[in-house]
DNA sequence: TTGTAGGCGTTATCAA
DNA sequence: TTGATAACGCCTACAA
């Protein structure tokens, strides 16, 4: 006997190679689409039965909702954009990582935009992101143009700019004064004595800006400032140790010097060991950041500790909390605190 | 004369707070709404007028497409779901960093997950992700389970891995034989001399191929491990750090260590020159990643190099590649190279 | 508690 | 070269 199409047609049978769709399981489980909807979003609202019933078919035909296109029909994307200069860079990839996990616990998804640090760059991938509909954006250490500004204001989700700074530039803050951190680091060395300073940094807008209250408050206390390099972003290690030399020399009496990266201070010291010069002695060193690497050195890193994954996490918080309607504050400022070890 | 409203509708006109849509641009710019998508997507079939005066439009009115919607109608999301382990770790941030730019180049973006370490819920991470509709998927070091392949074959989109190994999981692959590298590193240490070996290592499976080889060549060349500490990922300089001593117990008389990550070696590098252990003298070291650490060290540390980012760029070219429907080789293998430096 | 009708904003398809 | 029409797969609103 031939082999013949069954006449009571299979609820689950499906041309092959066709992915399963909502109205695929509601047939299977005997019900509506937007009850199986309402199985996966809201299961409170439906009877044990029913529920038990649906999942089941939900189970047995792998069904995987697509999301695009309840996020256009809700017009909910659960994606948050998160924009970031770099990951390559423990700090910012500490927060991202921080970010990422609180918010997939809260069933959240990150699209990651890499901006670097080109403006006109940066501004375009925030236009086209925000074309992915995101319910909210993450920006760490973002400096956003006028345009950009707009389209956010526009776009009117909620954004969270964390890693920042004094001057409100987003709806949200989750950050600390990095002038306020540069005055903190030049009133600690002075307390301890030093009154002759040097600078290694990076030219980003933040250290900069951690660079200008070091500057100023050194000033006020009477200190001098006798030697300053500053270098692209990112900061490497390398750069550090080819940076002791010149502030040996700068700095014969001896001194301290502030470096606007863990990493860089790291490399001071790696030479400083190579060449037998005595931290602090000869040079007291204060980091930025708070990485591994520098209390791991020896002798362990002097250092301003800026916990990153906090940042995250709180800005994290932030964001469910503001989506979720609660009521937030507009700015959080994060605890910065210099810890003080063997290098001043 | 009381204001009146205008009799002439404003073609740009929309109720305020509204987001422009392709219809608000069409009607501004006196053409149908497919003729604006065809100017963004394929403007080469356009007149030029009508595509001048369509693009001013766009401007005009600030239209930024809506991805979902183009995604769900075109079954082309334009996205890659990205999931790897941790980005707290500079080799995967790296190569995620150059795989998510090379995409953005091309106009994709990167939806990330972090897996973590755990295979249930790595497994969970690759299900909903899935209901994103990805056009591809970037697996980073990720150990797949029979269930999460057999959806992953389900959505008959490309999938790459990289870091990967011999063992193809995966569609496509960018990787290089871990056990080999074991293989290789010792015979490296054997060859120079090396009698008693040491191992300072995280647990991560990756890691563990590593030390198979390793352990394998080793005894084939009658040489004798004498230690081995295993640790959870991820690895930190502190780790190193604390393993000197214990190393240095169980090799009196000298011999070389394999560490699988340079963190651990660097850390192994700082307390040796803390408690003037000569290094390789008393102990070689060879660490494994080739991150800046490592080469920034005094004395520089020997290590197999391993090209994150190269990874990720190449696993973006054979993503592109395969999207855009060119043939592209299964597997790519990197190469994978011993730096020797001062350490051993 | 469950279902029906309609629309989310775009692109594929076919026609002019 | 341009346009009309009909999906894409799901959810909101309302009704039963």
């Amino acid at each position: 006997m031939p082999p013949k199409a069954s006449t009571t047609p299979d609820p689950e049978a499906r041309p092959p190679g066709r992915t399963v769709r909502i109205t695929d399981v509601a047939a299977a489980a005997g019900v509506s689409a937007i009850t199986v909807s309402r199985a996966l979003n809201t299961p409170d609202r439906l009877t044990k039965a029913t529920l038990r019933r649906v999942l089941s078919a939900v189970d047995r035909l792998g069904y995987v909702p697509n999301l695009m296109a309840g996020a256009l029909a809700s017009r909910r994307s659960r994606m948050i954009v998160a924009i970031v200069p770099t990951i390559a860079t423990p700090m910012y990839a500490d927060a991202l990582q921080a970010f990422t996990n609180a918010m997939s616990q809260a069933g959240y998804h990150v699209v990651l935009g890499l901006g670097g640090f080109d403006r006109r760059e940066e501004e375009q991938l925030i236009i086209t992101l925000l074309g992915r509909q995101p319910d909210g954006l993450l920006l760490v250490g973002s400096a956003q143009s006028a345009e950009a500004k707009k389209r956010l204001a526009e776009a009117g989700i909620p954004t969270v700019e964390i890693w920042g700074d004094a001057s409100p530039r987003a709806d949200l803050q989750v950050g600390f004064s990095h002038a306020g951190v540069g005055e903190a680091v030049a009133n600690h060395l002075c307390d301890r004595g030093y009154r002759s300073f040097g600078i290694v940094s990076s030219d980003d807008i933040r250290a900069m800006e951690r660079l200008d209250g070091f500057r100023r408050t050194v000033e006020r206390r009477g200190g001098r400032l006798a030697v300053q390099r500053l270098m692209a972003p990112p900061s490497t290690i390398m750069e550090g140790r080819r940076s002791l030399a010149p502030l040996l020399r700068a700095l014969p009496e001896g001194g301290a010097v502030f470096c606007s990266s863990d990493l860089l201070a790291a490399g001071l010291l790696i030479e400083a060991g190579a060449s037998g010069v005595a931290i602090p002695a000869e040079l007291a060193i204060c980091g930025f950041g708070d990485l591994e690497i520098g209390q791991a050195m020896k002798p362990a890193l002097t250092t301003v500790s800026v916990d990153g994954a906090e940042m995250g996490q709180l800005a994290a918080r932030c964001m469910t909390d503001r989506l979720a309607g609660n009521p937030i504050p507009r700015r959080i400022i994060v605890p910065v605190e210099i810890i003080q070890r063997e290098t001043t």
